[in-house]
RNA sequence: CGGGGCGUAGCGCAGUUGGCUAGCGUAUCGGCUUUGGGAGCCGAGGGUCGUCGGUUCGAGUCCGACCGCCCCGACCA
C-alpha cells in the first residue's frame, strides 16, 4: 500500500498513478469493492454518470435508426459452440450454470460474455426475406467475463455495456454500418466526454473472436497508457452461416445476411477518470457530469437567512435553465471543506455566494480544472455559466488533445521503440510488416501492443522498414502499452 | 493462476524478545463557540485484532491452512 500524502487525502498521481485512481474512485464515491469477488458496487454518483453517458449514446443510436431490445442472460452451450473461433476466444472466462436446485441441467448454460450467439439464434427466426432487412438492434445489458485480475471500472467480472447487433443484405451495407457506429463512438467521446480518440483497425491477433474485421477507438490516459474506448466489428457472414440467418433476396436466391456488432462499456467511466483527473480528484466533463454546478453558500449566523435565500433563488434559476445544479447547504461542515469535497468529486463549476457578493450583485464562479475565479453578474448568470461549461469542455478536450500530440513519437528501430515506451509511454508510430511475429516480439520486450492501424497516417513512408524484422513495412502503426 | 505485500474501531495507522483493562489520529454522537479553502474546546459511544485450527500458564504478537484486498507478471473490454 502506498503512503497517503495526508490523512483523508489521495495518493498523488506522480507517486503512484494506480493508487491515485483507486483512491479517487473510492473517495469520490463512484464505486467500491463488492463482497462478491472481482465485482464492484457502482454507487449512485458513479451510476448517475453512467446514466448520462448511456442516455447520450442512446439518443445517437436512435438517431441512426436503431431500436433497443433485450435478450437472455443465459447462452446454451450448443449456441456458443456454433462459431468455432468465438467459443475459443471466450471459453476461459465463461461461468456456467449446471444445476437448478439439485437437478443437473441436460444442457449447461453459459452466462453471456457477449450476446452474438443468443441474438443470432433469434435473428435466424426473424429473417426470411430481404424485406426483413436491415435489422438494427441494440441491447443495454450486463455481461460476465471471469477475470483473473480486476480493477475498478476497467476490468471487473461483471460489467455493464451496450451491444449493437445488426443484419444487412449486402457486405457493403454492413461495412458502412460498422464504420458509422465507430464514428458515433468517436463523436460521442469527443462531444460528451472530452476524450479525443484515434480511430483504426485492429490487427488479426487483437481482433474480436469471430469477426472478420475489428475497428476501435483508442484513447490515451494521463499516464500515457492507451485504452480501448470502444469497438465496432464487421462480422461478415461468420455468424449468419453458423446460425443459418438466411433470406430470400429480390433475385429469388437464398443468401446469408452480413452482420455487425459494436459496443462500449462502463470501462469508459474509468477512462474519464484517468483521462481528466488530477491530484485533487476527479474532473468530470460537463456534458455528462451528474452535477455540473455546485452552489456553496457562505454566511455568518447574522447573514445566514439572507444568503440561503439567495442561494435557493440561484439554484432555481439554473435548474429552470436545464442545468444540473446542487446547493450544498449542509450546516455540519464549513465552506472550505465543501470546496475540497466537490473538487474531489469533479464538479466542473462551483459557485460561492456570500453577503459581500449579494451586496455587489454577483456570484463567484470557480472552475474545477484550474481553480480560476470569475465574478459573474447575477443578471447574466445563466448565459455566462452555460458559456463557462462549454469553455470548460473545450479546455478538457484541448488538454487531452495536447497530451496525445506531445505523447506521440516515432521509432525507426526496435531499440528506439523500446526506449520510448520505457521512458515516455504514449503512442509510438513504427513500421510493421504485417506479421504476428513482430507483434509478439515487441510485446515480449516492451509490453506494448499495436493499438490499431489508424485510418490516418498508416501509409508507410518511402523505404519504411518493420521495426523488428527489417522487412519492408506494410503499414505504419501505433504501438503503446494499454490497460 | 505464479511472485511480493498487507489484513487491529467507519477510514488511516501504532502495538517492542508472547505478559496487566488493545491504543493513537480522524470520522461519528451530545454541548458550546464558529463559518470567504479541509474549525476549536469539553464530553460520550464504537473492537469476535480477516477466518479456522495449533503451540503456550498466557496469542494482536509464534506456527499451519484458508479467505480477502493491493502491487508485479500471464489472459482480457
Amino acid at each position: 500500500m502506498a503512503k497517503k500524502e495526508f490523512e483523508q487525502g489521495i495518493t498523488p498521481q506522480s507517486e503512484d498513478f494506480s493508487q491515485w485512481y483507486i483512491d479517487t474512485i473510492l473517495k469520490a464515491e463512484m464505486a467500491d469493492y463488492s463482497c462478491v469477488r472481482g465485482c464492484m458496487n457502482i454507487r449512485p454518483y458513479g451510476y448517475a454518470l453512467w446514466e448520462n453517458m448511456r442516455d447520450a449514446l442512446d439518443r445517437r443510436f436512435k438517431a441512426t435508426g436503431h431500436q433497443n431490445a433485450y435478450f437472455p442472460l443465459f447462452v446454451p452451450e450448443s449456441f456458443l459452440q456454433k462459431e468455432a473461433e468465438h467459443v475459443e476466444g471466450f471459453a476461459p472466462e465463461v461461468p456456467w450454470v449446471t444445476h437448478v436446485g439439485n437437478e443437473a441441467l441436460t444442457e449447461r448454460l453459459a452466462i453471456r460474455p457477449t450476446s452474438e450467439t443468443v441474438i443470432c439464434a433469434a435473428y435466424a427466426q426473424w429473417v426470411q426475406s430481404y424485406r426483413d432487412l436491415p435489422i438494427l438492434i441494440n441491447q443495454w445489458a450486463n455481461v460476465v467475463r471471469w477475470e483473473k485480475r480486476t480493477r475498478l471500472f476497467l476490468r471487473t467480472s461483471e460489467f455493464l455495456w451496450q451491444e449493437g447487433h445488426t443484419c444487412h443484405r449486402t457486405e457493403e451495407e454492413a461495412r458502412e454500418e460498422t464504420m458509422k457506429m465507430l464514428e458515433v463512438y468517436r463523436e460521442f467521446c469527443e462531444t460528451e466526454l472530452a476524450m479525443p480518440v484515434v480511430c483504426g483497425r485492429k490487427t488479426e491477433s487483437e481482433k474480436f473472436a469471430g469477426a472478420v474485421d475489428t475497428y476501435c477507438i483508442e484513447g490515451m490516459l494521463a499516464d500515457g497508457n492507451a485504452i480501448q474506448n470502444g469497438t465496432s466489428h464487421f462480422l461478415g457472414q461468420n455468424f449468419s452461416k453458423a446460425f443459418e440467418i438466411k433470406f430470400l433476396d429480390e433475385d429469388n436466391v437464398e443468401k446469408y445476411v452480413w452482420q455487425t456488432s459494436w459496443g462500449v462499456t462502463t470501462r469508459l467511466v474509468g477512462s474519464i477518470v484517468m483521462s481528466h483527473g488530477d491530484d485533487a480528484g476527479l474532473i468530470l466533463p460537463p456534458r455528462v457530469a451528474p452535477i455540473q454546478i455546485v452552489v456553496v453558500p457562505v454566511y455568518k449566523d447574522r447573514t445566514r437567512g439572507q444568503v440561503l435565500e439567495e442561494a435557493a433563488k440561484i439554484v432555481a434559476e439554473l435548474q429552470d435553465a436545464g442545468l444540473r445544479v446542487k446547493c450544498d447547504d449542509r450546516e455540519t461542515v464549513r465552506p472550505g471543506f465543501k470546496y475540497n469535497e466537490w473538487e474531489l468529486r469533479g464538479v466542473p463549476l462551483r459557485i460561492e455566494i456570500g453577503p459581500r457578493d449579494i451586496e455587489k450583485g454577483h456570484v463567484v464562479a470557480v472552475r474545477r480544472v484550474d481553480r480560476e475565479k470569475t465574478f459573474v453578474q447575477r443578471a447574466e448568470l445563466v448565459a455566462r455559466l452555460r458559456e463557462m461549461l462549454a469553455t470548460f469542455h473545450g479546455d478538457l478536450l484541448g488538454r487531452a488533445r495536447a497530451r496525445i500530440a506531445s505523447q506521440t513519437r516515432e521509432a525507426s528501430t526496435f531499440d528506439e521503440l523500446a526506449d520510448i515506451v520505457e521512458t515516455h509511454r504514449g503512442f509510438v508510430w513504427a513500421g510493421w510488416d504485417g506479421t504476428a511475429e513482430t507483434e509478439a516480439a515487441v510485446k515480449e520486450r516492451t509490453k506494448a501492443t499495436i493499438r490499431n492501424i489508424p485510418f490516418e497516417g498508416s501509409e508507410p513512408t518511402e523505404g519504411m522498414k518493420d521495426v523488428v524484422s527489417g522487412q519492408p513495412a506494410k503499414h505504419r502503426v501505433l504501438f503503446a502499452r494499454a490497460y
